[in-house]
RNA sequence: GUCCCAGUAGUGUAGUGGUGAUCAUGGGAGGCUGUCAAUCUCCCGAUCCGGGUUCGAUUCCCGGCUGGGGCGCCA
């Protein structure tokens, strides 16, 4: 605990009953009864009430306690007292009480979660916003899934790297771009680790992962997409498809389960009653998904992508976690390894939640010399991807991998609508500040 | 990219071709010794911008700006 504070608000209990304590945070609510008056304290952990009886307080401190602002910050030090009528069983009655920063008023928005607030009214006083117990939980949420994660790929034997987000080119074709400038040179920003990824396949670090931001210039607007997201990605030489389907659902339920169990007091206050799935997943074949869609009343060409629409008809078909697998070879990147019986499928695969997509994967190409008809025959110019292609020249194994929307691994766990609640800082299209 | 929708106190909302523009929360003053969505009395605070129709527009029409959402695309 620091210099200023000895306990967070949590870590006092009733039978710390006479000693001394200083606490320090937020003013949430002053209840002002005349002869007595209650000051909520608020901390990252919880509640704290201060108690101050007129007959028995020093002038000068009851009159700063009870004509404090909202949200200022305040160092409060005094003896604890055991009170079945406290919130905690217990209250503070302090000794001095120290205003360390003075709150404005009136606030941008209510922090006692009274009055709701619009998404773009919180997303401008986000540091706000995240005084809300709701709010909070999210975020602490978000750490445990990315904790979990770490945990488990460095179990599976993968080790952390991070790969450039200036490049000098597009990972795939297709999505867009933004572009920026890198001195006197065109550059853009990365939509993907994929190309570097594979890259280290070549090194003989054999299994590698990245958790880190990607950007795609889509000028989409909805409750699933963002401009700039987190991708958790993984690639795993002398590895097909399946091995790493298998590790991706392994990590869904280690994640699941790790949540479950040490956010208990976040999950409380979200409402979220977390199952861990089951495993192993459905695995869905393209082709049997296309008859879900079909039977379903939705119109899809073989070769094309599901719609939104037929997405979610084959999600509440199957109403669980399923990996779709051997979609058309067409319709995946350059990279993705078609069957050599038949090359109209690919060895490839997405992880669906019920409600939407959540991760992309496949087994590679790792011969050069398809590698390279692949990039010529998706439009693309083998030039600009020669940095790429260097590294299936000097021997490069068969890999395989996948990249994991955090975000919505997040949405779909905890039930939240909106991505834009599950990063701090979105940046949507209309979005570029705070 | 495209389509739809919305802009009313700090925040969240109701409603209206002529209003004293609703309610809650908030803020100010006062009362109250056990509050915990404290409570009571009094008070404060708003119709996005520009043009048009009209005797009169916050309301109807057009444009703008800002925001929200669907689809496409994707993670």
């Amino acid at each position: 605990m620091s210099a200023m504070r000895t306990h967070y608000a949590s870590g006092i209990t009733p039978d710390m009953n006479g000693s001394t304590v200083t606490v320090a945070g937020w003013v949430h609510e002053i209840r002002d009864l005349g002869g007595i008056c209650f000051l909520v304290l608020r901390d990252r952990s919880g509640f704290a009430q201060v108690t101050l009886v007129k007959k028995k307080t020093d002038p000068d401190l009851f009159d700063t306690a009870r004509r404090l602002n909202r949200e200022s910050v305040v160092l409060v030090s005094g003896a604890v007292k055991a009170a079945e009528q406290a919130p905690n069983g217990y209250e503070v009655i302090p000794q001095s009480l120290d205003l360390l920063s003075e709150s404005d008023s009136p606030l941008p928005m209510d922090v006692t979660e009274k009055v709701g607030a619009d998404i773009d009214t919180r997303l401008d006083s986000r540091f706000i916003d995240l005084r809300r117990r709701k709010t909070l939980a999210v975020f602490t949420v978000r750490h445990h899934v990315l904790r979990a994660v770490r945990e488990f790929l460095e179990s599976e034997e993968f080790i952390e790297v991070h790969t450039p987000k200036v490049v000098a080119a597009a990972t795939e074709g297709g999505t867009a771009l933004f572009p920026i400038t890198y001195f006197n040179r065109e550059a853009f920003l990365n939509q993907s680790p994929q190309l570097y990824k594979q890259i280290l396949m070549a090194s003989g670090i054999d299994r590698v992962y990245e958790i880190g931001a990607i950007f795609r210039a889509e000028e989409h607007d909805t409750l699933r997409h963002l401009n700039e997201a987190t991708s958790i990605d993984i690639e795993a030489s002398f590895a097909d498809q399946f091995d790493v389907m298998e590790i991706l659902e392994r990590l869904i339920g280690s994640v699941y389960l790790h949540v479950s169990q040490n956010c208990v007091p976040q999950l409380r206050e979200l409402g979220v009653d977390l199952t861990v799935p089951k495993l192993p997943f459905r695995r869905v074949k393209y082709d049997e998904a296309i008859d879900i869609a079909h039977s379903a009343g939705h119109e899809v060409e073989w070769g094309d992508d599901f719609g939104t629409a037929a997405e979610r008809a084959i999600g509440s078909e199957i109403g669980e976690h399923y990996f779709l697998i051997d979609w058309p070879t067409v319709i995946k990147p350059y990279y993705t390894n078609p069957y050599e019986e038949d090359v109209r499928y690919s060895k490839s695969f997405d992880l669906m939640h019920p409600r939407m997509e959540l991760a992309s994967g496949s087994q590679r190409i790792h011969s050069f010399d398809l590698l390279r008809e692949r990039i010529v025959a998706q439009g693309l110019d083998p030039d600009g991807f020669e940095f790429y292609l260097k590294a299936f020249r000097y021997g490069m194994p068969p890999h395989a991998g996948w990249g994991l929307g955090t975000e919505r691994l997040i949405m779909t766990m905890l039930h939240v609508e909106n991505i834009r609640d599950v990063v701090l800082f979105p940046r949507d299209r209309k979005r570029l500040s705070p």
